[in-house]
RNA sequence: GCCCGAGUGGUGAAAUGGUAGACACGAGGGACUUAAAAUCCCUUGACCCUAAAGGUUGUGCAGGUUCAAGUCCUGUCUCGGGCACCA
């Protein structure tokens, strides 16, 4: 009985349709498997090493992924699969990046809650995710707008708040230490960073000191404090930006205006960092680009600050900062910003209108207009005088905008000779330029910043080189207090208030008009419900409109919370340490999470993030590193920027009336004459001002085509032909596009025409076609503008061959008509753009996993080129992908079922298997993935021609090909009788000695041009050799009887023979 | 303007200084088929030439180093990205 079940359970499923490869039957088979296993689950446990590979969490916006997004993520599945099957506890989490303010505009439109519509994106997020078989472990996701994720960006802040930075111990320190300090000492001797205006003071000063002045003083060292500054504010979106969210001075988000606003922001001091954010990316595995950014971005250069003495000023003093200290003899005038404190109390009363004037318009320009302006100079003189503190020369001191408030002191020496702003200006304004080395060439032309030569005009350094000439200079200014060497940064302190909604709400209550924290117990703060997502009446931000959202402090009383939110790069600045430990309720991570997996080992994500999410995180590190609550200075050891993935875009022509004009001419008219007696013709006719587009000139009948809806004109032509004494044929669009394909149906109309009596011809039968759409290989014949090129959608075209049964089910397609290529099909233009809706070219990863399966989907993803390069999306090249799935999954299936056998394998076959497996390691560890499918498809084809169907090679080669296509392999590996997973599988290791061959077959070059190969035994080499060598028939005739200088041989390489 | 990065067939691309174009797509030809699809086989950088063979040339351009250069060096052009009155 048992047998005759067998066979009939054997004649049902060995049928060819079970037998073939049908991806989607098995991977939602696995999918399942997995998910109800828990295949993904990590635990922080045991003995094994520990592998971190993280994707940048995304924002989950409500359009859903396309091809594009899932590119990282599918690389860092792979490799942390590979990292698996080599024995590594490998964490690889996903989570999103929640607040934002997509989910806020949504809600201003529509009033549903972001946490609602968030909530929702997600859902289909994690859905499209799964769909791809990456192994996150789910039981890890965190979410930014989770309060129990928030409450531990709250505790951070709260922790900056509480900490100053320490110059002495380059460290953060507690502000408690601070306090004692000032307690006991005053200012004095206390290196922190802190504002520039910072005033110092003793200790009995400080115990003086009320509460709210001490608070007051403080909050100048504080790592976050609310600062009165200058911020790029945007009324589009209602909320402060930060200068990386400014692109070409209109946001980057919506491209509305930004404008300059002062405003009270809380403020990260992150420039307390500046230089240990610099070192460290000397010890970075980031690419080079990155790290170039970054650097740009801090800024660090090394100077001089200089003092300039004010004319009829004694009591102050304009400090500079300058790179070029050297260039000191050749300042000619000065250059205050219109914003320097200084300028209302120097400028002179003559002066004072002019430079009202100046600051006022200068202030008035937006970013964006200063821009467009680029270098005009424009400037206004004080009327005061400035005293080089060397020579005592008097020089004039000017205002003008090229000089930044915001940077250094916000004044500058200039220096003619060697600086082009500062020629520009002393050109503009007639000022004097003085040479200052004897190396100056064309000083009326330009300026030269060159260091080469020797000093002239320079008093104590004439004759000098500028490697003696600068520490000259800056010793005799150390000596005399009027300088020092400094180091100067382009790196601001980064505001972090937005005012919207949602964010996290800052953990702070104002009392007084001062900022206190909330208790760590009440944490976290979380959002309350408001009416409306918009700016209350007095314009405060949404937060304002909680109703009774009030914080009861310690001492009893109520008192009202900050109102501002968070930015988003807050709580993407530690979320890698929360996946370590993603449930804890005590701490941001469990030590014991931390101490196993430490940092992110690999980080992948893309490069627009270089100085937003990736400087920012690294100084919230440095600081949770400072206190000792992260193991490492940095989070992530090596990052790899993945390339975009563009849209490649298809376009199809559509015919304007000018094409049916022309297509008449080209394809009836100009032929039909040719064959028929030739008849005198005028191709446009002119009478009355009436232009028609066929007259001819020796019968009475005019032609015009047209729209069939352009009733109208058909009348006007009507009536303009009767007036001239023509015969009137119109030929409608309508029905030239019905026969298109038919030039000689036409060409009949007008023969009857021609012949006829009829003074107007005009065809009474409805037209199927409204539109015609031409070929592209045949819009060659006719002008440009006889078409408009349209966009049509990428997933109705195939090879760029127009799927013309898909179109006809489109609306945009009703009732057209096609005029085909000789070939019978209908070919479209490409083109390589941004993937976006409106150019029809986003391609949803769905409907491609749905067509060849989820395996093939990534697999094709990853052969399309390296991964951090940018490429165009073409789904025509998947199918060589699919051919290799099903010719690999042929070695183990034919139409009778699993045909894979016990034999010993034979050398050949084992070589293959082990040069994949050598080449495949390889490749993942140096992250070339494109080459890994290369090498799977040769070894696939070699096993193929070899008829091999053995265990000992298929079974490695199925765990080879597990961290590219897991369902494939996870169904084979059980048809091996496995029962645990493939996951867990050993990653098969290469066996140097079966890549070993007897012969080898060297390329012989004569003079480095290959002339032919010769075959040799392995280990050959010396006079044997060479023998064999010169004896080859090739090598004689080529060297045609020359002497050999030289024999080069690089083993198992090449042979090169000089002569 | 400054700083990075990249230029290789019709296309995506490959190549520790060692036969340039692996692996694919597309195209052309053939087999199977009543036909189509699917599948399989052959050809495929350009040019010259042949019966077979063989040869010339070729990695943006111009030089250089080397027995040997897509790869290293110098200069130059083009494209992409970043920064931009940063003193």
């Amino acid at each position: 009985m048992r047998w005759l079940r067998d066979y009939f359970h054997l004649c049902t499923t060995s049928n060819r349709r079970f037998m073939e490869y049908q991806p989607r039957s098995i991977e939602r088979k696995w999918l399942k498997w997995w998910q109800e296993t828990g295949t993904y689950r990590v635990s922080s446990q045991g003995k094994k090493p520990k592998y971190y590979i993280l994707d940048m969490f995304p924002y989950p916006s409500g359009a859903g992924l396309h091809v594009g997004h899932p590119l990282g993520y599918i690389a860092s599945d792979i490799v942390a699969r590979f990292k698996r099957l080599q024995g590594f506890n490998v964490l690889h989490p996903m989570g999103y990046d929640s607040f934002g303010l997509p989910a806020e505009q949504y809600a201003i439109q529509t009033g549903v809650h972001p946490a609602e519509s968030t909530e929702r994106n997600i859902n289909r997020y994690r859905e499209q995710l799964e769909n791809l078989a990456l192994s996150f472990d789910w039981s890890r996701e965190v979410r930014t707008s989770d309060p129990g994720y928030y409450k531990w960006t709250q505790w951070i802040f709260m922790q900056l708040f509480s900490h100053y930075y320490d110059l002495e111990a380059q460290k953060a320190l507690p502000i408690a230490k601070l306090v004692q300090h000032f307690e006991h000492y005053g200012s004095s001797e206390i290196r922190a960073v802190c504002n520039e205006d910072t005033p110092s003071f003793s200790a009995s000063e400080w115990k003086a000191m009320t509460e709210e002045e001490q608070q007051t003083l403080l909050m100048c060292y504080r790592l976050t404090y609310p600062e009165e500054s200058y911020v790029n504010w945007c009324p589009g979106l209602g909320s402060v930006l930060s200068n990386d969210e400014i692109k070409d001075g209109v946001s980057e988000r919506g491209g509305f205006p930004v404008e300059r606003k002062l405003m009270k922001q809380w403020t990260m001091r992150i420039t307390a960092y500046a230089d240990r954010l610099l070192d460290g990316l000397d010890h970075l595995d980031w690419p080079d680009s990155i790290k170039e950014q970054q650097r740009n971005w801090i800024g660090r250069s090394h100077g001089t600050s200089v003092r300039f003495g004010v004319e009829g000023h004694p009591e102050d003093y304009i400090e500079v900062f300058t790179t070029r200290v050297d260039t000191i003899f050749g300042v000619t005038f000065m250059v205050l910003a219109p914003e320097h404190e200084l300028v209302s109390k120097i400028t002179t009363n003559s002066q004072r209108d002019e430079v009202a004037s100046y600051i006022k318009w200068a202030g008035s320009r937006t970013d964006v207009e200063r821009m467009a302006e680029g270098k005009k100079v424009s400037g206004a003189f004080t009327g005061a005088h400035a005293i080089n503190p060397f020579n005592g020369a008097l020089v004039p001191i000017y205002i003008a905008d090229y000089v930044l408030a915001g940077y250094g002191t916000g004044a500058v020496m200039a220096v003619p000779c060697g600086d082009e702003r500062d020629w520009n200006f002393a050109q503009h304004f007639k000022l004097p330029i003085i040479p200052i080395l004897d190396t100056q060439r064309d000083l009326d032309k330009s300026a030269d910043a060159t260091k080469e030569g020797r000093y002239i005009n320079s008093g104590m350094i004439d004759g000098m080189v500028y490697e003696a000439a600068v520490p000259t200079l800056v010793g005799w200014l150390e000596e005399r207090g009027l300088g020092a060497g400094k180091v100067q940064y382009k790196l601001r302190n980064a505001i972090f208030s937005r005012q919207r909604y949602w964010g996290e709400p800052v953990p702070v209550y104002w009392k007084n008009g001062l900022p206190y924290l909330i208790e760590e117990c009440d944490l976290p703060l979380e959002l309350p419900a408001v009416d409306q997502y918009l700016p209350t009446e007095t314009g405060e931000p949404p937060l304002g409109r909680a109703q009774g959202w009030r914080y009861t402090a310690p001492d009893g009383q109520q008192y009202d919370y900050e109102l501002n939110t968070m930015p988003g790069w807050a709580g993407s600045s530690w979320y890698f340490y929360r996946y370590m430990d993603p449930s804890n309720s005590s701490e941001f991570c469990g030590k014991e999470a931390l101490d196993y997996w430490k940092q992110v080992d690999f980080y992948i994500g893309g490069a627009e993030h270089a100085v937003g999410h990736l400087l920012y995180s690294r100084f919230w590190n440095h600081f949770l590193y400072d206190l000792g609550k992260v193991p490492e200075q940095e989070f992530a050891k090596k990052l790899v920027n993945q390339g975009m993935i563009q849209g490649r875009s298809n376009f199809i022509f559509r015919a304007k009336e000018r094409f049916f004009e022309e297509y008449v001419w080209l394809k009836v008219l100009k032929p039909f004459f040719e064959e028929e007696q030739p008849i005198n013709m005028e191709k446009l006719g002119h009478e009355e001002g009436m232009h028609y587009d066929f007259a001819f000139a020796s019968n009475d009948l005019v032609i015009e085509v047209t729209s069939r809806r352009q009733e109208e004109k058909i009348e006007r032509v009507l009536k303009s032909a009767a007036a001239d004494g023509k015969r009137l044929l119109v030929l409608t669009n309508e029905e030239l596009a019905d026969y298109i394909n038919d030039p000689s149906a036409t060409a009949g109309k007008i023969r009857r025409a021609l012949l006829g009596r009829e003074p107007y011809y005009m065809t009474e039968e409805e037209p199927k076609s409204n539109a015609l759409y031409v070929s592209c290989h045949l819009t060659s014949k006719y002008t440009p503008d006889a078409f408009s090129r349209l966009h049509v959608d990428v997933n109705i075209v195939e090879n760029d061959v127009l799927d013309l049964s898909k179109a006809a089910g489109l609306p945009m397609f009703e009732r057209a008509s096609f005029k085909l290529d000789a070939d019978g099909k209908f070919h479209c233009t490409s083109e390589v753009e941004k993937m976006s809706k409106s150019k029809f070219n986003v391609v949803n990863p769905d409907d491609v996993i749905e067509r060849y399966g989820a395996d093939c989907y990534r697999m094709y993803e990853m052969f399309i080129g390296p991964i951090e390069v940018a490429k165009p999306w073409n789904t025509n090249g998947i199918s060589g992908v699919a051919g290799f799935l099903r010719k690999f999954w042929d070695l183990f299936f034919n139409e009778q079922g699993w045909r894979v056998v016990d034999e010993v394998p034979d050398k050949e076959e084992l070589r293959h298997l082990h040069y994949a497996i050598k080449k495949v390691t390889e490749d993942i560890e140096r992250f070339s993935l494109n080459t890994c499918i290369s090498h799977f498809m040769i070894m696939t084809n070699e096993l193929r021609a070899l008829k091999c169907h053995k265990r000992a090679i298929l079974e490695p080669a199925v765990v080879l090909i597990a961290p590219f296509a897991p369902h494939l392999a996870e169904e084979l590996w059980r048809h091996f009788g496995h029962t645990e997973t493939v996951c867990d599988a050993v990653w098969p290791i290469c066996q140097e000695e079966y890549l070993q061959r007897e012969v080898v077959v060297l390329p012989v070059q004569i003079n480095g041009k290959h002339r032919g190969n010769i075959e040799v035994a392995v280990g050959l080499e010396g006079a044997e050799l060479e023998k064999l060598v010169m004896e080859q028939e090739f090598v004689q005739r080529n060297l045609g009887g020359a002497s050999v200088k030289k024999f080069i041989f690089v083993q198992n390489r090449i042979i090169n023979i000089v002569i």
